[in-house]
DNA sequence: CAAAAAATACCTGTATTCAGGTATTTTAAT
DNA sequence: ATTAAAATACCTGAATACAGGTATTTTTTG
């Protein structure tokens, strides 16, 4: 059974390198190559790809906004980032959404291939040292599953460019209800700075399909 | 009769990757795959290749140097850069040099076979980014002449997810500085709410090389 | 060199957001 | 029908951002 796989990387070069790699190895199948990280959450949410392989460095959506937006997806898959440059602090940041493996381009390919093995059996595989281990699994959320019919207006009228005030007078609410959902939806998603919350609120796609 | 080629690329994943491709079209023999741009002149000495795909962002060694390295070669090859960015002036100054083509990683791989063909049959190709246009990043060139170089690293580090504080220790400014930066970007872009401004922060591009 | 532009810094007041609460009513689920 | 979840609303203090200034120094440029 072939393993499937998603890759985002907006070098296309890369993407379509990976791609053959893979495929020549004969134990992969690949669902989808994602140029435009911005289409990636839409994409995985249909495919439904057991592996997702995606670029750290990429335009408009990077590798760590993006990974957290997938990890609001129903569907766990299995999350490998591949940087430019294996560095410490930027696997920190990505600790947080638990991705499964983290791999360094300058590796041989052999040793990609090995690592992303070793990650479809269940093992996780950090190029640089992992030096804290969590000890606790957190529970992953679809963001439709975590967040409230109420929360998802609150956050599409947010995206009309809106303050509390201003949703507040749009939804009749009082504004310090809107603020308590605000501050709820913060805490489900944990968002770590504005410019964190603003990305999210941009690239999410809230209507349905 | 296949071309001969040599890959200098220190990223094994897209070297192997480009490998694959060349090898898959067909019309390529790839004499050599280079990690360490430092071996580099060397191999080419004795391999003899027909062309040769020179990385441009190299550690050691970098593309730019490599080249003018390879031009010293006796025997004539033909030198394509392939870079991340294609930056207008980073062709120039390859220009020095006379490569034969200077390409993206961004570009679709059929498009690169297509531009090393025509270079093949003694055509020059010069590929400047194609840029997926968003409607900020089109005004992007008059937004360079908008903003101060001070200004533009100011964005940079509110890219980063720092408040205006974080940014003035991450600069040695004062917090008064990067909010006078701030209050002169907000006015120069008439931005209409938070929301547009980290629409416009998450989506420009703001690297360049 | 002189003028303009850029970068620096400070002040004040206001607006907005965020994070910690508490608490009641309405709705959904068992 | 009872319980849990969701939605509503309020309060406060702190942090951050915004908008209006002023003003000095440094750098660039004609």
């Amino acid at each position: 059974m072939k393993t499937k796989v998603v890759i985002v990387d907006d070098h296309s070069l890369f993407n379509d390198g990976l791609s053959l790699i893979l495929k020549e190895s004969g134990d992969y199948e690949i669902l989808a190559q994602i140029y435009d990280s911005r289409k990636a959450y839409n994409e995985c949410n249909t495919l439904l790809p057991q592996l997702i392989l995606v670029d750290y460095n990429m335009p408009f959506l990077d590798g760590l906004t993006l990974v957290k937006q997938l990890r609001t997806l129903v569907h766990r898959s299995k999350i490998v980032v591949i940087s430019m440059y294996a560095d410490r602090r930027e696997i920190e940041a990505f600790k947080a959404y638990e991705i499964e493996g983290y791999l360094s381009k300058t590796s041989p390919s052999a040793e990609i291939l090995l690592s992303l093995e070793k990650i479809i059996k269940g093992e996780n595989v950090f190029q640089v040292k992992q030096e804290q281990k969590t000890s606790f699994e957190k529970d992953f959320f679809s963001l439709k599953k975590l967040l409230t019919k109420r929360e998802v207006e609150i956050l599409k009228a947010l995206k009309k460019g809106y303050t509390s005030e201003q949703v507040a007078q749009e939804l009749c609410l009082s504004y310090y209800t809107v603020e308590t959902h605000r501050k709820n939806i913060n805490q489900k998603l944990k968002f770590n700075s504005k410019k964190e919350f603003y990305e999210f609120l941009n690239t999410i796609e809230l209507e349905e399909k």
